[in-house]
DNA sequence: GTAGCTTGTTGAGCGTTGCTCAGCAAGCCG
DNA sequence: CGGCTTGCTGAGCAACGCTCAACAAGCTAC
């Protein structure tokens, strides 16, 4: 080898420092590229690391994107979750308000979220549709009604509903952002029977 | 090699039918397989031809599936275009009744199918956006009403809460199969304001 | 029949990528 | 300094997408 090992910003991390970089990067990446996609390459070498530490740190490239995934729906669970102080009837409307933000604000990062928990890995499917239990358990809660199976398969259906019409939205705004959430709240509202 | 060079069956086939073939195969995969993991070999393997030969009708593995995804949406939307002689209003329950009756039948190669559509590939999730866009016309066309920005994004997303719904439905019944067709043509009626 | 053309078909092989494994070296303890 | 833990690397294998030059099945023309 050369005289000088090693550049200059060699450093030697800990575990878990160096797993949330990788994990970071994953985020960082997700925009510009399908899940699925990001090769073990790529990120090692952003991270400057080489690919078998990858493999150190997430045991199969599966292991890697899932956590990735994971982590784009906690950053997105704690944004949505119900402020505990708000009288309830605004938890609901709260909730879709901060939602359409989000949606509006990360636009490509959300949607290439969202395409890759719907595609074909069910690992990854399987972190949205956690998020997603969670999220009718929470709406159920905050609107005060029981959660039988009718009720709860109309929830999650409105979801599917609101973030197509979300989406469409951001692309081309049709009304006003209010407009918007007012209609899904109604929608919402219709749907599980008030 | 051997004496006997060919085992026996081996024939010569006219460019369409082995593309019709190929594809063929591709949707006998698709239940069990996301679209984008179907690998040249298997496929090549099932075909009993070599791998060139795929590559020879089909340049790019995504020109491949997305093929197979294009005939899988094929199918579908024959299936579920309006019968000409219905009076107009049947014709939005009829779309309704055959998607659900669809669904219930091919429920998992449906899933897939609808997986690998919304999943990370743009081809296929194109594939999946134009038979969107001609039956959100279709159903605009049926209800006699007129397109504009909103009312086309409103019946995109009903849709994708239909599709919801609908599986939700067929892996857990939580109504009657009349039901469940009425209360989404009620939805539709109430989105479009009539 | 056989020469010749078209075209369906193949095998060898290359580059990339996910993944393994044996071992190096950075930092800390005595 | 010796020894230990553990973050980290390089070489290399197997699988897979893709290329390319050439073979051969079936047809037509002579």
């Amino acid at each position: 080898m050369t005289a000088a090992p090693f550049p200059s910003g060699r450093t030697r991390r800990t575990a878990g420092d160096r797993r949330a970089q990788l994990v970071e990067i994953g985020l960082e990446l997700l925009p510009t590229t399908p899940v699925q996609e990001l090769t073990i390459d790529e990120v090692a070498r952003r991270a400057g690391i080489s690919r078998s530490l990858l493999f150190h740190y997430f045991a199969t490239k599966r292991d890697y994107y899932t956590a990735v995934t994971q982590a784009a729906a906690d950053l997105l669970w704690e944004h949505l979750l119900p402020r505990p102080g708000a009288p309830a009837d605004e938890q609901v409307r709260g909730m879709i308000e901060r939602y359409v933000g989000w949606v509006d604000t990360y636009r490509e990062s959300h949607l290439a979220f969202v395409r890759g928990a719907a595609g074909g890995d069910p690992w990854v499917a399987g972190v949205y549709e956690d998020m997603r239990e969670r999220l009718v358990d929470v709406t159920l809660g905050a609107l005060g009604l029981p959660d039988d199976t009718a009720r709860r398969q109309f929830v999650r259906a409105w979801f599917a509903f609101s973030e197509d019409l979300v989406n469409q939205w951001a692309r081309e705004p049709a009304m006003s952002r209010d407009e918007l959430v007012t209609l899904l709240v109604a929608v919402l509202d219709r749907l599980v029977g008030r």
